[in-house]
DNA sequence: TGACTTAGTGTCTAAACAACACTATAGTTC
DNA sequence: GAACTATAGTGTTGTTTAGACACTAAGTCA
């Protein structure tokens, strides 16, 4: 059944770049296409927006396919729209980013499924189309907000150390930062809180636990 | 000549909110809609994307035709893609913003033209389609980025005042500004220097002139 | 020449940020 | 159980930045 318009209309999808921690490491999910063009190479997750839906609708919807999550932190992007950026037909493409926390990645996509996999944003495989420029344009905001904002929370799971969450710091800023000036500032903004538990593993002492006091909030700081 | 697809494809548009600087007041460039929906209600200036051109070179065709100028800074800003929001058929519309320095504004929209016209922000009249959730987006995005980058200089003349710039500040970000704190400020970034000249005009001490050192350049502060 | 109006200038206090090194506590080894 | 190892945890000081605050300067005009 054909659609037919008096002008040409380009297509338009979703493509989100999704961010979690598994291993210490910031990673991001990436899709193996099963077709051409590309095919065999990896993409990031994306879809064609519904005639029905809003644009946050179509993302949520791809986010959940991919990841089995809804609820998490999910923003849009930037829009690249370059016309030989698909070289089937002119596609414009909506970019978001979400952020899911490490403890809420289902199996599905963590385990080594066909055709799907999280890379360390350190060692990334070639990738499809322009992803290369979406993915740098999430990975620099992601960066910025770092800076002037309580984001990187939502990455962090049900409880952690903070020394894993200066790590985090760490990785998106890369470059090191003071320990003592990195725990004052952030117990300083009263957004987490010691769980009570402390963590054991390995010959040294006991690291305490920290919760996030509310999932729901991004506090713009300063 | 009608063009076919498999499945159905939405329109896609840019629209530009258009800022200079008017008697000392932020403007915008509203359009007055010559047809239906919304015939005779004010509207951003905007239009579809050709088939060929990018994104940024659509926005930077509608800027021309509206204005004349060109050159100017010019920035994504969201993309608005609600399902119901043109009751024509399905439009997403990739948002820019413009900041046109106030001494570059083409007689054509600074005269009355019928069915273009300046507006001081302060003083909007009801807009069509999503426009105002655009146009707050817009303003929303350049008081943010005047706390954190020179991009107020882009809409400063060959030459102004200390004063009209920190007008310029105190207007953005609706709060007073001291004097001798924005000046110290504004001079310690090297980013204006004074030209040697002063204006005299009223019955008063003249004031000196300055210009912007690099205008291609929006140097993000601290 | 005095009144009026906007331009222009400096100091002090408080807050934020950056640099910096040692003690605590668990597990493991001998 | 003593010594070793590895990571967790903790304060102070100097520097920089931000904010509060009031008077003098230099034109025009009556």
């Amino acid at each position: 059944m054909p659609y037919t318009y008096d002008y040409p209309h380009p297509a338009v999808s979703v493509d989100i770049a999704i961010f979690t921690i598994r291993n210490d490491e910031l990673n991001v999910l990436l899709i193996k296409r099963a077709e051409a063009p590309f095919r065999g190479e990896w993409a990031l997750p994306g879809g064609f927006v519904q005639m029905q839906e809003s644009l946050g609708a179509a993302a949520e919807r791809e986010l959940l396919e991919e990841t089995g999550v809804s609820g998490v932190y999910l923003e849009q992007l930037y829009t690249f729209g370059q016309p030989d950026r698909d070289p089937r037909e002119r596609v414009i493409t909506v970019a978001y980013y979400a952020l899911i926390p490490s403890d809420q990645v289902e199996l599905r996509a963590a385990s080594d499924a066909e055709g799907v996999g999280w890379f360390s944003v350190e060692r990334l495989p070639e990738l499809a189309f322009d992803h290369p420029e979406i993915l740098e344009t999430a990975m620099d905001r992601l960066a910025a907000k770092v800076e002037y904002s309580t984001i990187a929370l939502q990455l962090m799971p049900a409880a952690f150390t903070l020394t894993e969450l200066q790590n985090l710091y760490e990785q998106v800023r890369r470059e090191p930062i003071d320990k003592r000036n990195f725990r004052k500032k952030i117990l300083a903004l009263d957004v987490i809180e010691a769980t009570g538990e402390e963590r054991r593993e390995g010959p040294h002492r006991p690291a305490k636990l920290y919760r996030v006091i509310d999932r729901s909030r991004v506090d713009v700081i300063k």
